[in-house]
DNA sequence: TATTGTTATACTCTATAACTATA
DNA sequence: TATAGTTATAGAGTATAACAATA
């Protein structure tokens, strides 16, 4: 069994695993659980999206996206609205939200562009044509 | 400012999560949780370590790493042991731990191996060089 | 005094299943 | 019947600070 893939996960997870702790700081020092500034992110620089496709993204299932979405609700970021199809509920940042979103998300990323100070363009370029590669392979072979 | 590296990040926490919804589930299966199964991963072909060894691994606090470790202890997976130091506890998995990491271990893996059926060991060579390059950046740049 | 790990507290996330209201 | 989201429940992870034992 050719095990050589393991070492591609751990030096991703690895990676992972920097990024995420410098920004977990970030975020918790701006009042916010990962989770809330997932949230917050992915509804950055849209127009809303309903609760299913917010769980989808973030991988938050609908029982525990009811009380990430309360908490965040009762800060004032998010607000809810309802479709035309009755059922489903639009999720978008208040304008109160939206600011809030563009002060703390460079804030949490700056510590990447930081990181990032060495790379040239081609050297971005590579990166990201490997990483689209794997995740064409993941994205093909994963569930 | 240029903000060509979000590009790079979004696509490396893309592979992550969709590697991590994966084994996720695998692990759920196994009865064990995600911190759990970090656990037994980092302590998995060790000689075991300490509290604060184990906690700076897996990025889980002291605090929260005892209500873990007593939660594998009480499944039998993991042993604290006094050491030189006898402020220091030694944690390893036990026989029956070992025997659970060899079993799971693979299984959670093994949808990764998978996945990357297609990949040669060209393409592995050049993921691993960018991933390297990344990982160093990111080490000497945050935090 | 400093360090290692535990305890205590309060909050948040999590999975799961039952439920309500729409369709 | 099926779907979208909420509610209810129990368990687990989380940050934080105070604490005990040891160095």
């Amino acid at each position: 069994m050719d095990k050589r893939y393991l070492r591609s996960i751990r030096l991703l997870s690895e990676c992972m695993q920097l990024f995420e702790k410098a920004s977990s700081k970030r975020v918790r020092a701006l009042g916010f659980t990962d989770s809330q500034f997932d949230i917050i992110a992915t509804l950055g620089n849209t127009a809303g999206m309903t609760c299913k496709e917010l769980g989808e993204k973030t991988l938050i299932t609908k029982g525990t996206l009811t009380g990430v979405l309360d908490r965040l609700e009762a800060k004032g970021i998010i607000q809810r609205e309802r479709g035309a199809d009755r059922r489903q509920l639009f999720i978008k940042l208040t304008e109160f939200g939206e600011h809030q979103f563009q002060l703390s998300f460079p804030e949490v990323v700056n510590d990447g562009r930081r990181a990032f100070s060495a790379y040239t363009q081609t050297d971005f370029t590579i990166l990201e044509e490997q990483l689209m590669k794997l995740k064409d392979t993941l994205s093909s072979h994963l569930d």
